[in-house]
DNA sequence: GCCGTTTTCGGCCCGACTGTTTTCAGTCG
């Protein structure tokens, strides 16, 4: 899959370009494009290979050709040319917080200085501020945004962000005169990283409540505190995160909503549509000639422009305003739609709970029904059950089953798929399971043909029920497998095999494109947390969101059937 | 560089904050 690849290289080009004060809107052209090939659900080689290239928003002839050149040779032309002009190190100056693509010039022409490190000394020995435009807090700023950029920004888990959120948002109702108060951006989209959190406010005393949020404990930098935007660097655990704060009147809460959530391509794509309509569009509502005619709830803003509510997971601009105007949003499937999962570790193999302790809190939580599924002997580092070790187990689960009345808990493995494809377990013993999951864990760097045919023997073996975590890929750690998705899900369709959106932080496998893909594809889809733990059980919210951010429906997803129906699933 | 229910040319989403300027450019989202 090379959608990133060529992603990243349409970035770089518009940052260069951008450095050279090339045409403006001929960059947004190239940033936009990278944005649609980063959340495309298909792979853009099979676009090209079936001439559909042009076919994705934003991409017309000249992209489509680049994107073609990078697919057969591996490399863009005009991409090598530009590159060749810029001293290595330039782009990162990019990175530093505050230069932007004309500073990086001035810097390169006015002073020669081509990388990060040579900035840093320039500022320290006060040589900037010869430069026009550079001056004393500039230099200070510079040397701030150097030091934190050395300490680690970086994108942040979702299940991280979202508890660093959950902090703010306490405070802040704790300490300050807040009314409304809830957290937007892409983490109220669900996206599995995060870059920063936007938090959104009304308030009677919008001093008072910037006040809190710049003092509160953990801000590092106060990069910003104006009237109605403050943003500061929290410290998260030795890295830092950047959190917006934004304090809008009531009448405004819906605009600003919807205006914090983003996507950014769906906001401008909202713009264009009201623009059409003779309307105006910004944080502050929809105005016909500086008259306001909607902005107090998001609904009203979406109505304004004939289109119907749609969930915050949606708005990627990946149709789903097109969706919306017809009025056909689908119910997405919620929380409460799911009555358990499958994948659940216990400390039988590397789990840190008991197999009581886990049952319990899944009841807790309210579910019918919970799947255990251990670690099968080949993964030796999770402390893999032998079969016997394993089958032993089943008296423990029906005494089980006895004692927690009104719940069931099912007897499961998950078991690893070798290096051929076969199972971990025999036949014989995998039938005595009531479901089976099958994981790859080992061997990561198949070819991906070899890769692809592993995984689909699994898939196509009549014991296994769900493939689990199927690219493997551990953000920020390691890379997903080499592996033909398409061919997965066609699999996972024919044979009756569920397909997995694992909600572990760190993995989100599938994530929400590839879980769409997965959808359209025909598979049913199994969201489970992988836990550990009994507290990594709420980890599900995150699975549910990936879940939405694929446009599943309850019938899309097995744990929020009827459990008659799972039962009958895995026969 | 893209795109078209007024257009194949001439538009292209909109606003806040900061620092260095004397009215605004650059950066960021």
């Amino acid at each position: 899959m090379k959608n990133q690849e060529i992603s990243d290289r349409f970035n770089e080009i518009a940052d260069m370009l951008d450095i050279l004060g090339e045409d403006a809107f001929r960059i947004i052209s190239y940033r936009r494009a990278a944005r649609q090939l980063e959340a495309l659900t298909e792979d853009v080689e099979d676009l090209v290979r079936e001439g559909r290239v042009a076919s994705i928003p934003g991409i017309g002839a000249a992209l489509g050709e680049k994107i073609e050149e990078y697919v057969t040779t591996g490399k863009i032309g005009y991409h090598e040319e530009l590159r060749a002009r810029f001293p290595p190190g330039v782009l990162d100056m990019l990175r530093v917080r505050g230069i932007g693509p004309k500073k990086v010039k001035l810097l390169w022409q006015e002073l020669g200085i081509t990388d990060v490190e040579t900035l840093r000394k320039a500022a320290e020995t006060h040589r900037l501020r010869r430069v026009k435009g550079f001056g004393e807090k500039t230099e200070e700023k510079i040397l701030r945004s150097i030091e934190l950029l050395k300490e680690g920004e970086s994108v942040f888990l979702l299940a991280h962000a979202h508890a660093v959120a959950t902090m703010v948002t306490d405070y802040l109702r704790k300490r300050a005169p807040v009314k409304e108060l809830v957290a937007a951006g892409s983490l109220r989209r669900m996206k599995e990283t995060v870059h920063d959190i936007d938090i959104l406010a009304t308030t009677k005393d919008p001093r008072a409540v910037a006040e809190a949020f710049t003092t509160m404990p953990g801000v590092r930098e106060v990069l910003a505190a104006g009237e109605s935007k403050s943003v500061v660097l929290l410290d998260a655990e030795g890295r830092f995160i950047q959190v917006d704060l934004r304090i809008v009147e009531p009448g405004s809460w819906g605009a600003a909503l919807q205006y914090d959530t983003g996507s950014k391509d769906h906001n401008i794509h909202l713009r264009t549509m009201a623009q059409k309509r003779g309307l105006m569009l910004n944080e502050y509502g929809i105005f016909r000639d500086d008259s306001k005619v909607a902005g107090e709830t998001e609904e009203s803003v979406y109505s304004a422009l004939g289109l119907s509510w749609m969930p915050p997971e949606m708005r990627e601009d990946q149709g789903e305003i097109e969706l919306a105007s017809k009025g056909a949003t689908p119910r997405l499937v919620e929380d409460g739609d799911v009555h358990g999962e499958f994948h659940v570790h216990t400390n039988a193999t590397d789990g840190v709970d008991s197999l009581e302790t886990m049952v319990d809190q899944a009841k807790a939580l309210g579910y019918a029904f919970v799947g255990i599924s251990d670690h099968s002997v080949s993964s030796a580092v999770a402390f893999g059950l032998s079969a016997e070790k394993a089958l032993a187990r089943r008296d423990r689960f029906r005494e089980l089953n006895r004692e927690r009345k009104g719940f069931t808990i099912l007897f499961g493995t998950e078991c690893d798929i070798l290096d051929g494809g076969q199972m971990d377990y025999s036949d014989e013993v995998l039938k005595e399971f009531d479901f089976v999951i099958g994981a790859v864990h080992s061997r990561f760097t198949l070819p991906i043909k070899e890769m692809t045919e592993r995984i689909n023997a699994a898939v196509r073996h009549p014991y296994v029920n769900i493939l689990a975590h199927p690219t493997t890929r551990k953000i920020g750690q390691r890379d997903p497998i080499q592996v033909d998705l398409d061919e997965v899900y066609a699999a996972c369709a024919k044979a009756g095999t569920a397909i997995e959106i694992d909600a572990y932080p760190d993995r989100m496998d599938l994530n929400g494109p590839q879980a769409r893909a997965a959808k359209n594809a025909g598979c049913t889809i199994a969201v489970d947390t992988d836990s550990h733990a009994k507290d990594h059980l709420a980890w599900m919210h995150f699975g549910v969101g990936t879940a939405r951010r694929a446009w599943l429906t309850a019938t899309d997803v097995l744990n929020a059937w009827p459990l008659e129906k799972i039962r009958a699933f895995f026969r």
